[in-house]
DNA sequence: GGACCGCTAAGACGAATAGT
DNA sequence: ACTATTCGTCTTAGCGGTCC
């Protein structure tokens, strides 16, 4: 187990403490740490707000979101809430404080959410469990009504795991979190005598007496040090523990003690643990994530926070991470959103990949095919070098344009040629015809990857750093197109009517392709490495033909035939 | 002080594709 | 067939500003 992870300990704490509220938006504080191991690209002049690296990062920002209580009467909450301390439903009291959501809110989620309240229903209160150990994958009820001596024994070990806790966490604190950079110690956690007394009086309150301890809230705080020591185990334990937990029960192969094959069967057929496949994933890779980050790092304490840096590369994560957090210190916000770190993460591998192409300039040759650049991820976290940020999807999703396409984008620039086609590969070239193309290792998108003449562009699909390819090719082209160094372009993309990026396209003379379009795949050496139609893909996309020039006309007169273009043949009085 | 409104962030999901 | 991964969207909740 990695240092510094709190492993199921957050968990067994959190399992006892139905605690409707939790501390959210916040960042386990690492202290200054990670400003020190880290010099991040454009954060060189950062205020840094005189503390240098000691410093909060602006408190916790404890919005305390409410789990959505369960419009059925507080017997269960809804989603993935339900995990852990996030069992809300049971303890807070109907109708307090929490939002009525009816449980056929989002008719969206019927596969899921339909069926959970009737499990609930069947197997009775919600467990506030996750499975972790064997013997606690039993049903609830079970777990409930141990005999008092086990419960006792597993008091005991929660102490136990609580004193680490607090010698492994002590950053993470809100305490600190919420305090401006103190020259003085940090406040010392309460003892853990107090967390004691308050988990003795809930296992002797609710203890015998099976779920009737989730039925009720915990008795008020007598003291600001107890309000304290709960807050700070719920922030910790919430997201980070059930994470953890998944991840544990990934890498651990725990899910074939239940009998599952796979994590995916394991999370569909256990409903009890009230997260869907795609929330449990979410959380695993963040988990995975965080596990990974240098000690010292805080950790995020939410899915939102990790989800764009946690499919880069280690490094490229870790420097997209700590820029947000930076960056949230320094406006004052206080937690780094998950906008501000998807920002980052893009920002970072702009950077990575300006570097890696510049590097590669320098260098005599880099080692010629096996994608050198994409198969860096081993570099150290604080690493000066950042792996050239690959495309997401693997080299089979190399998609060539059709002819008839092409042979009118020839047509549209003729005289002149296709001088550049910034993401192509030899054996996509050798259909375009382009006088240059930038392969996959060299990286069409990077600075040092010069735009100019007329540039056709197929981008692929997928993304990098949160952001689609499709997108950030387009966008890179406006921008070469505005400063003038392309002279004109075509672009070939999906048809992403209502993705974001999408919206500036509409601002171009488009065609719409009336037919799904069948590229072209090279098929594999052992069937003859040739270019087919289709190779038996139906696209399942629309494409649209964009153009950047000053020869609209005659986009509109070669492609008319291909498409609708609006204002051009796609009225009706046309 | 409460009600109302708009904005923002996060949780959760469906759809889709590629890989195994 | 199953798994892994992505995008974009919908819904909910928190928060701050404004008004009464």
């Amino acid at each position: 187990m990695a240092s510094g992870w709190p492993g199921g300990e957050g968990w067994q704490v959190s399992q006892k403490r139905p605690h409707p509220e939790r501390g959210d938006g916040s960042v386990a504080e690492g202290g200054g740490v990670a400003d020190d191991l880290f010099g991040l690209p454009g954060d060189a002049d950062d205020e840094t707000g005189g503390g240098g690296g000691e410093g909060a990062l602006g408190g916790v920002g404890a919005t305390g979101r409410v789990p959505t209580s369960s419009g059925g009467g507080g017997a269960g909450s809804r989603g993935g809430m339900s995990l852990g301390a996030y069992s809300a439903g049971a303890g807070a009291p109907a109708g307090a404080g929490t939002r009525a959501t009816p449980a056929s809110t989002t008719g969206r989620a019927g596969t899921v959410q339909a069926r959970r309240p009737a499990q609930r229903s069947a197997s009775g209160p919600l467990p506030t469990t996750l499975p972790q150990q064997p013997q606690q994958q039993q049903p609830q009820q079970q777990h409930l009504q141990q005999p008092h001596g086990h419960q006792r024994h597993q008091h005991q070990r929660h102490q136990h795991q609580r004193h680490q806790h607090q010698q492994q966490w002590p950053q993470l604190l809100p305490q600190q979190l919420l305090e401006p950079p103190p020259p003085q110690p940090p406040p010392q956690p309460p003892p853990p005598v107090a967390a004691a007394t308050f988990h003795e009086r809930l296992d002797a309150e609710g203890g015998g007496g099976g779920g009737a301890a989730q039925q009720c809230p915990p008795p008020p705080a007598a003291s600001l040090v107890e309000a304290e020591q709960r807050l700070a185990t719920a922030v910790v334990s919430c997201f980070v523990a059930a994470s953890g937990a998944l991840l544990d029960i990934v890498e651990g192969r725990l899910f074939r003690e239940a009998g599952y094959r796979s994590f995916s069967n394991y999370v569909r057929g256990s409903l009890h643990l009230g997260v869907g496949l795609r929330q449990a994933r979410s959380w695993v890779a963040a988990a995975r994530f965080s596990r990974a980050l240098p000690a010292g790092v805080p950790w995020p304490s939410c899915e939102r926070q990790s989800r764009p840096v946690a499919s880069l590369p280690r490094g490229a994560g870790v420097r997209a991470w700590v820029m947000a957090l930076q960056r949230a210190r320094a406006s004052g916000a206080g937690s780094a959103t998950g906008r501000l770190v998807a920002e980052c993460a893009r920002e970072v591998m702009q950077a990575a990949a300006g570097t890696d192409a510049r590097s590669a300039e320098s260098e005599p040759e880099p080692e010629s095919g096996s994608g050198g650049g994409s198969g860096s991820e081993s570099e150290e976290a604080g690493g000066a070098q950042l792996p050239l940020a690959p495309f997401t999807l693997s080299t089979s999703n190399e998609w060539y344009t059709p002819e008839h396409i092409m042979e009118r984008v020839r047509a549209l620039f003729a005289p002149g040629a296709i001088d550049l086609d910034p993401c192509s590969s030899a054996a996509a070239n050798a259909r375009v015809g382009a006088l240059a193309y930038v392969d996959r290792e060299a990286d069409g998108l990077g600075q040092a990857v010069a735009w100019g003449g007329n540039v056709y562009i197929n981008p692929p699909f997928g993304v990098r750093a949160g952001a689609s390819m499709q997108g950030l090719f387009f966008e890179r082209c406006v921008r070469e197109y505005r400063a003038g160094r392309v002279a004109q372009a075509v672009l070939l993309l999906k048809a992403g009517v209502g993705y974001s990026w999408f919206r500036d396209v509409l601002q171009w003379p488009v065609c719409f392709v009336s037919e799904r379009l069948s590229f072209v795949r090279q098929l594999p050496a052992a069937v003859g490495g040739e270019l087919r139609w289709g190779a038996g893909v139906q696209n399942p996309h629309g494409s649209v033909v964009v153009y950047m020039g000053p020869s609209a006309g005659r986009f509109v007169r070669l492609f008319s035939d291909v498409g609708c273009i609006p204002g051009a043949n796609a009225w009706a009085h046309s």
